[in-house]
DNA sequence: ACCTGAACACCGTTCAAGT
DNA sequence: ACCTGAACACCGTTCAAGT
């Protein structure tokens, strides 16, 4: 006891952060990722993040109702971060033609799957599959597909794009970049054959290519 | 102890068949089935299962090793439906051309996702995204992706379809059945726009159709 | 061969109590 | 306002024991 006074002392003076000041929630957060990341799969428990962040277990149920509003914490910052890299992607091909605008985003997709794979595991995890409780998390997940959809639906106003719809092109795309994401970080690609020198990030930008040949009304 | 034994009889009887004489193992992989749809998650206890099926939760584990042998005993079924399912679509395509055929063979796909929840959500599950431990599951999850490989394998050497490589190819394909399947299954479809007269069906259609456009040489 | 009962080391969540 | 300690109702898994 009196040994845990003496640490809590001479953690001030390091630059260990106390957490009786208001940042146990995003301790927490970064812990959890940490766990995902490592397990590749949503596994963590309260109990381990909470002893990781040097606190009891029953002191992260002050900053999250429970474990379900912890991972829609880590989600809903996922989808902001998600639409933060199709932005800086428009911006990079904004003097460019739809279709490598749009082949841009898919690669921006695959890509923060793979390098954020705790935020993205979280994003699309079965216990937030109803997002009814969690509106600001329904709105960004809402918001991150905006880009997607806007460029489709510009390529299609320029006659770029062919149809049949605005809906089903973007759900296309998204189906596409999805499922290869999902399989990726799952492990299921490059045991099928492919030859190992390929990358995925070569094999990702391969199929998009493909899929928008699709796209394509010339 | 002697009304047991006077079960056991009328059990042979009725078409209740006792879990004494090898069945359990069928049984629990049932309930575990039922309690993954209901739930959309793989989400069931042994001792739920166990008990549902009438019987100790400690009595699992004469059939499974640990949960996750269960698990896969049921994504290894699912894989062999799978199978029969893709082989169903080229025998009622036979005669069609290679553009027909990767249509159905990709609606047999999302239609078995769609049918068959709870088989797919164990088949993908990230517990057993490393499947060195289950080499029957490794097996048959190879066997299952054959006929796409093969078919589009056919496609691209009679000239149909386009390059890059069979591999790319595939790839794409299965990305974009699996990511739509994935979606749908998440309720994540149908909460964009799409008019509600469609159907996810007609959806998985149009989305393939759109695909297979990159597809085609001509 | 197959199942039971007791036990172990965990969970998430609640709540009164401390500072 | 934020965290602790004790408690509750669960888990998966192991193992000796029963039939």
């Amino acid at each position: 006891m009196q040994e845990r006074l003496f640490m809590a002392s001479r953690e001030k003076k390091k630059k260990k952060v106390s957490y009786h000041h208001g940042d146990l929630r995003h301790a927490l957060i970064g812990k959890a990722l940490k766990l995902i990341e490592q397990r590749k799969d949503v596994a963590f428990t309260i109990r381990e993040i909470a002893s990781q962040a040097g606190v009891t277990h029953t002191a992260a149920y002050r900053h999250f109702a429970d474990k379900r509003a912890l991972l829609a914490a880590i989600a809903e910052e996922g989808f902001r971060l998600l639409t933060e890299e199709f932005n800086a992607a428009l911006r990079e091909t904004a003097h460019q033609d739809r279709t490598i605008q749009l082949h841009d985003l898919g690669m921006a997709y695959i890509r923060f799957a793979l390098e954020h794979p705790g935020h993205f595991r979280a994003m699309f995890h079965a216990d937030l599959a109803k997002r009814d409780s969690f509106p600001d998390l329904e709105q960004a997940a809402k918001d991150a597909f905006t880009p997607l959809r806007l460029t489709i639906e510009n390529g299609i106003k320029e006659g770029v794009f062919r149809g049949p719809s605005v809906d089903v092109s973007a759900l296309a795309a998204w189906s596409l970049v999805h499922g290869f994401a999902m399989l990726a970080l799952e492990q299921h690609i490059a045991e099928h054959g492919e030859a190992p020198a390929v990358t995925v990030d070569q094999l990702a930008s391969s199929v998009i290519g493909l899929f928008e040949k699709g796209l394509l009304k010339t």
